[in-house]
DNA sequence: ACAGTTTATATGAATATTCATGTAAATTCA
DNA sequence: TGAATTTACATGAATATTCATATAAACTGT
């Protein structure tokens, strides 16, 4: 099944939108292979870099509502990937970090992940891969 | 409420997430003004090229699952927006066409879709954008 | 210190999405 | 041809997301 032109939604927006989808979906094998969602993936990945975060900026980070990332965690809480403490200074903020036990799932995605990105980048080429995360990332920078 | 460094998802995966998700969120603003959610938007500005296309197509383009999309356009059929009808020479397919409401209603989004492509490319620049278009179809083209 | 406001998260009800599967039409090939 | 397979869409149950709102903690100005 083959479909392609005469989409709009702004036509950049959809361009973006249709490559977004393609990589994900690529690496989305992978992850669920492992037994987990993309959300949680995403969530493990952002965790894996910081000490913690806020249930507020994981929503920012993955792109998420923040009721969607409260019950996200809650059911990854259950699963023991990570655990909730609350801020010190802000009581309010929940805390989410990494368990042992997730560290060590993750581990291994964090390493596919990598190896998919140099796949795409052999495929579409390093010059043109580093061009678009430089307007990607003005973009970003100017409106985000 | 600021974050943005440590998260990866393959990191350009992250950035065409990310970048998606922001251009998609403007027009987001726009698109519910005028009473419709972004995915019954996808879906008319779909159908506003062709004269119709069949569920699986639609969920092709607009990036869904079938039932998704098969839930979806039942709900925009009660509101008035399309029509289905079976295909002539595969009564199986159902093909979704837009009505004259719809078409009045998606109209004007389709002028302000523009309206924002421009905007955004004012922002950016006018090469950039060519450049990030013109890698991103062939992201599309090549893995798609 | 306190009343009013804002901010961060949680929660319940409503809604939407997805998975697994069902149905029916088209296609394949012996 | 016709049985087996594949394809397209629909549907019900399970799950996830979202909206509206509640709660509680942190600020703000007096």
């Amino acid at each position: 099944m083959i479909t392609e032109p005469g989409f709009v939604d702004d036509y950049l927006a959809y361009l973006l939108a249709r490559a977004s989808h393609l990589i994900s979906s690529e690496f989305h094998a992978v992850v669920e292979a492992s037994g987990l969602s993309l959300m949680e993936w995403r969530v493990m990945a952002s965790l894996s870099g910081k000490d913690s975060l806020s249930v507020g900026e994981l929503a920012d980070i993955v792109l998420a509502k923040q009721p969607t990332v409260t019950k996200l965690v809650g059911r990854m809480e259950e699963a023991g990937w990570v655990q909730r403490c609350d801020a010190p200074h802000d009581k309010r903020q929940s805390l989410v970090s990494l368990t042992p036990a997730g560290r060590r799932k993750v581990k291994p995605l964090l390493a596919q992940a990598q190896a998919h990105e140099a796949q795409v980048t052999a495929d579409i080429g390093a010059p043109e891969v580093d061009q678009l995360k430089r307007i990607l990332e003005r973009m970003i920078a100017l409106r985000g």
